[in-house]
RNA sequence: AAGGAAAACCGAGUUGUCGCAACUGAAAAGUUGAGGAAAGUCUGGGCAACACAGAGCACCAUACUUCCUAACAGGAAGGCGCAGAGAUGCGACAGAUAGUGCCACAGAAAAUAUACCGCCUAAUAAAAGGUAAGGGUGAAAUCGCGAGGUAAGAGCUCACGCCGUUAGCAGUGAUGUUAACGAGGGUAAACCUUAUGGGUUGAAAGACCAAAUAAACCAGGGUAUGAGGGCUGCUCGUCCGACCUGGAGGGUAGGUUGAUAGAGACUUGUGGCGACACAAGUUCGAGAUAAAUGACAACAUAAAACAGAACCCAGCUUACGGGUUUUCCUUUUUU
RNA sequence: GGAUCGGUAGUUCAGUUUGGUUAGAAUACAUGCUUGUCACGCAUGGGGUCGCGAGUUCGAGUCUCGUCCGGUCCG
């Protein structure tokens, strides 16, 4: 499945990096959820620079007081997303912002964190497929 | 050996695969990559802006002495007090004789005093006078205790002890000690007094570059008879001064720098009881900007505590699994 | 990053300036009265480690220090 270049890195250009972006795609509330990850998503046709994804990790402050374990998390999120975002694939003429949000309430194991974040991707994966054919339906 | 006290230190590494940030490099690749508290923001400073920084009041902080330090509420050495069997630990540790206030309830009385039960005076009682030893109240009762003294008593007198002032001696000094004199409730983490110190604001400070627009509209004030402002609570002084305030709206919200070589660290030597200072030599590498240290496997296997840099230092305080070293104390046993 | 305010019955707040020994009000809760019944109303009652830990004091919700938690402001 995975292409020969570029197979797991994590660069730039994948990353969510505007606020404003992150508080629009929360605020739209599409999102679908698997415990204890919340997963909102955003998805905009760019017929010039298309086929990106995006990603950013949130973990609120009133769940973890200490910063060593909300960076603990975001770190399990973003290696999880690193070694499993090519089951993703998306035509080019399309964006696709992700928001990982953390619902639980105790520190995660990096094995659940995987396991929940691939099923995630496939259900987005299956979600995006229906969006596109009804596009072209339209 | 057991129990305890103090000081200093460590805060897991190696290899492989995948990945992140900075730097080097044409590229391949290589090097480096969180802490002892990075935390709390409790002190002090650097740095920067506001008048190169004014005056007075207010306000705040500190409070045994000498020293160290860029500075401090920090540290060292010492004095005094308290705790402990001791090693040691802790101490907002100036002033109540500058003044004002407060001291609930109980109690006669809570501070220029006063007298409930008592005691004494005359033969007794009442009344009157003299007393404060004893009782009782209270957290605290006119200094404690003994002797003299007296009608009974009282710092009324004396010795000893507590406290203050002055003088002598020892000490740089706090203080200790001896003598003389003097007063006698507590409370200053009550107001306050004395001494010393503090200009205000913080890197979201500030500097530069780029991009964008509205020098428009409405209302009020002002234009030298002075609006308003100069980042301070008030007053004064001084400087700038033609725009200022509000409403409704429009635009931008990027980059560079500040920003990581410093009151740096280590070693040796010299001076000092010590904190520390001086000299010589060696050595250095996080610097991000939605924000970098992670995942998996193996290595004797269990990797675990508190915890994540955001301008930088010096300290304090608080959190902390496990471990190492040194010095000292007490008890018991043996020699 | 910096500044600043608060924490008191189940809930919302007084009381902290000037320390004083029953820590109060409203509401909620419980019981009784009222009513044919419920609500309203009336009466009574229970309920508090004053966030936590030290210190000063004879005595602390109040003063001081430390600590934990929560909020507000600064481009």
């Amino acid at each position: 499945m995975p292409h020969a270049d570029a197979k797991f890195s994590f660069p730039e250009n994948k990353r969510l990096k505007s606020s404003q972006r992150i508080r629009f795609i929360v605020a739209q509330r599409k999102s679908i959820a698997k415990y204890p990850i919340k997963c909102f998503y955003q998805t905009d046709f760019c017929q010039t620079s298309g086929g990106n994804i995006r990603v950013a990790m949130l973990v609120s402050k009133r769940k973890f007081r200490h910063a060593v374990d909300r960076n603990r998390v975001k770190r399990l999120f973003r290696e999880a997303f690193r070694l499993n975002y090519n089951i993703l694939t998306i035509p080019n003429n399309l964006n696709l912002d992700i928001c990982w949000m953390f619902v639980g309430q105790e520190l995660p194991e990096f094995s659940t964190v995987s396991k929940v974040s691939i099923e995630l991707l496939k259900t987005l994966q299956t979600i995006i497929n229906q969006n596109i054919s009804h596009e072209k339906n339209n």
